[in-house]
Formats: C-alpha cells, sequence, structure tokens
DNA sequence: AGCAAAATTGGCAGAGTGCCAATAGGGCAC
DNA sequence: GTGCCCTATTGGCACTCTGCCAATTTTGCT
C-alpha cells in the first residue's frame, strides 16, 4: 500500500532555501561575468525550478545585487582594528597583519570582489562596494584618531582612501600577480601609511586654495 | 520625373560606418552597464539595423570588447613621461601634472574606464585593463630608471603598481567625491611617488625571505 | 485523516541575440 | 549617360533568457 509516494521534491523553511539559492548565485556570479550566468544556470545547480529564483529574490538583477551585498561584507579594503595598545606603528602593523591573515583565508573571495569588470557605471553596484569602502575607511580613521589629533577632516578621509587603493593593489600583486610575499606586502602597507600619515597628509592639508587652480604646474 | 527615388539610406566605406557604430557603443556602454544597453539601443541610435552591427563586430560582446580597448587607450594609471630634465622630483613632479591635466579634459570617460563594476571575473575585460595598467607601469618605471640604480625588479614593479592604485583612488577623491582640489592630489601623488621609491621600495626590497612567510606577525 | 498555508513547479508571453538570405546603394566599365 | 556588379544594409526567423502567474505538491496542525 505505498504509503509514501517518495516526495518528489523537499520543502525548505524559507530562510534555508533562500540562503541555498544564494550560495550557489555567490559561486556562478564569482566565477563568470552577470551576462554570462543564466537564472537557468543558477537554478540548475541549485537543484530547483527557475521560477523559486524569482519568488524568493524577484528579479535576476535583485539577486545579483544581494550576492554583491553580501560579498562585500567581507572586509574590502585594509585594517580595521580594536583597542589600541602601542605606538601608531604596532597597531598598524598588527591591524595589516591581521588584514593579511584574513585575505590568504578568503583568497577566491576576495579577489571575486575587488576583481575589476567592464565598464559602465552600474550606480547601484557602485553605491555597495563604495559604502563598504568607506566604512573600512572610517574603521581605520577611528583607529588612527587617538594618534592624530586633526579630526576626521576631508583631507584625511580622502589620504586614508588613497591608501585604500595602495593597499588593494599591493595585496593583488601578493595574491594574483605573485610579485611579492606577504611578508614584503605587510612591510609595503606598514611604511606606506605611516608616511602618508606623516608625512604626506601635512603637506595636503598645507595645499592652500591657491594652489588649488585647475591648470598650470 | 522623379529621377532619384532618394535613397532610403546611405552606403558608407567600411571603416566610416564602423567607426560611427563604436561611436554610439562607447557613449551607450560608458553611461549604462552591458546588460543594460540592448544591441537595438546602440542601432537606433545609430541609425541603422540591429543586423548591422552583427555584420561588423559579429556580437555583442564583441563589441563590448572593442569598446574597452579603444576607451583604455586612455592612460588609466599615472605619469607616462619622456625625457627627464631636472631632478626626480621635477620629473615626476611634471608627469603628475600632466596626467592630471589630461584627467580633467577627460573625466567623464576616465571615470567610465575605471569605474569600479560588479563581481564576476571577466577574464578578457580583465586582461585588456590590465594590460592597459601594465604598460602604463612600464612607461613610469622607464622614466624613473636613470634615477634609481636598481633595474625593473619584480619589487619595482609591484611597488609602482602599487602606487597606480593610490593615484586612482586619489584622483576619485578629486574628481569623483571632490574631498580634495587638484592642487592636493598633485602634492599626495608627487610625495607619495617619492616616498614609495626612497623609502619604501628599499625596506620592500629588504625583507628576506624568512619574513616571506604565510602566516604569523 | 483532513485542511490550510505556503513552498515549488511548469508553462506562457515578451524581449534580446545571433544569423542569413534578400535587397538596394553607388562606384566603375563601357 | 547607362547598366552592371560588388557589397553595405536591411528585415525576418529561430533560439535563449527573463519575468510572471496559476496550478500543484508538500507539510504542519487540528
Amino acid at each position: 500500500m505505498a504509503s509514501n509516494p517518495a516526495p518528489r521534491w523537499q520543502r525548505l523553511e524559507h530562510d534555508e532555501r533562500r540562503r541555498q539559492i544564494l550560495v550557489v548565485a555567490r559561486r556562478l556570479f564569482s566565477e563568470r561575468s552577470y551576462a554570462a550566468v543564466s537564472t537557468s544556470d543558477i537554478a540548475r545547480e541549485a537543484g530547483v525550478a527557475r521560477g523559486l529564483l524569482h519568488h524568493y529574490f524577484g528579479t535576476k538583477r535583485e539577486l545579483y545585487l544581494e550576492v554583491v551585498r553580501a560579498l562585500v561584507l567581507m572586509p574590502s579594503n585594509p585594517v580595521p582594528l580594536q583597542s589600541g595598545v602601542g605606538g601608531l606603528e604596532v597597531v598598524i602593523s598588527e591591524s595589516v597583519d591581521r588584514w593579511l591573515e584574513m585575505l590568504g583565508r578568503n583568497r577566491g573571495t576576495w579577489l571575486a570582489a575587488v576583481g575589476a569588470q567592464g565598464l559602465g557605471r552600474d550606480v547601484e553596484i557602485e553605491a555597495i562596494l563604495d559604502d563598504a569602502r568607506e566604512q573600512a575607511v572610517n574603521r581605520l580613521i577611528a583607529a588612527v584618531e587617538p594618534y592624530g589629533a586633526a579630526g576626521a577632516s576631508d583631507e584625511l578621509r580622502a589620504v586614508v582612501r588613497a591608501y585604500s587603493g595602495l593597499a588593494e593593489a599591493a595585496s593583488l600583486e601578493w595574491l594574483h600577480r605573485d610579485r611579492l610575499t606577504r611578508g614584503q606586502v605587510h612591510t609595503l602597507l606598514v611604511k606606506s601609511f605611516l608616511n602618508l600619515i606623516r608625512d604626506v597628509l601635512p603637506a595636503v592639508e598645507g595645499v592652500d586654495a591657491r594652489s588649488a587652480r585647475t591648470r598650470t604646474a
């Protein structure tokens, strides 16, 4: 009396199914570009019907944005940190070290998150990435603040942001192009940061309005 | 007696039509993302049939790659330069100035070229952007070489590449976020470069293999 | 066991892409 | 000036992908 007709599919709880789809989508979107991944691909690999994706995320694009948001939760920029004990140099050194540690563990994910893609300014994507970087900058500034008297001026934020760019590029030289060792990246990041804060920042703040002209050397 | 039935469309020379389509495609791909631009959009704005796009470029993606190639011909990284007269500092200062000048003129295009996009490593796009940046690094190294004894070591290339990242981020602070003036970016770039070459690079080269371990501080 | 809520499926409609055969400019030979 | 031929250009067909929704199935609860 075939009591159980052997269910053809399993019914999962809302959040669980959602998470499962997100995992697959994250993998595929990390491997290939947005256009090169179809919702059918995601559905097939997740073992569900394509319509279910739309039930949970509405649209392919929204699913994509969800993936991006999850991905940039990982610090895409240098060195957050907590309580500073010791001099600025020590604090920075430890922060950089912790950050490189994280990078080494999540190499693939991080590379996918910072991998520059095509052109065409996608304002939403840009906003998400920008927010993530800005938060990283905030954390770093908060950590440094006790050491430098200056509050979070525009110049400080900009310099730290520039440092983020340097840190990303340098990390790529380690993880992707293999031209630097981890130790070298560490040295590069620590010394650069100290130089930027102690030497470059004061100079930048010292540039007065007359030098802010748009033309000429 | 209606001699000329008034041609319904004009027949252009191969290269000319091709260029015309590229101009439109470049504009649209710079404004919106790849997925948000349809071949119909491009064809309509170019005033041609959609099929013609495929005749010239084969595929939407190939057309896109063509646009990207053209776009990154513009130096996406700092400061090429020619013959150095004067000290390193003067050469760098002038180079940075010339570069900022170019940025100011081509603000929109440059922003489109470096604008961070989505995830999903698109290896072809990545290769194109990477080549462009690498060439910029080469030019910069060639300009600096007379001043530093060291040849183009891996460390030097990596440090200059890191500098490129810093320069891009700093320029965005000027052009996009408006937190720095042009003069401030100039100062930031010149001083940072000198610091990197004179102070940081030697330290990075001095990191011996024992420090190159993957773990630990 | 039966019911109801909700998770899941399957298929339909519209849009976008790739392709190719047919058409029509326009330069050139005569 | 006229006609011919080359090829730039068009228009439409087939296929894939996305968004949507009604129908179906599962499962917890009474």
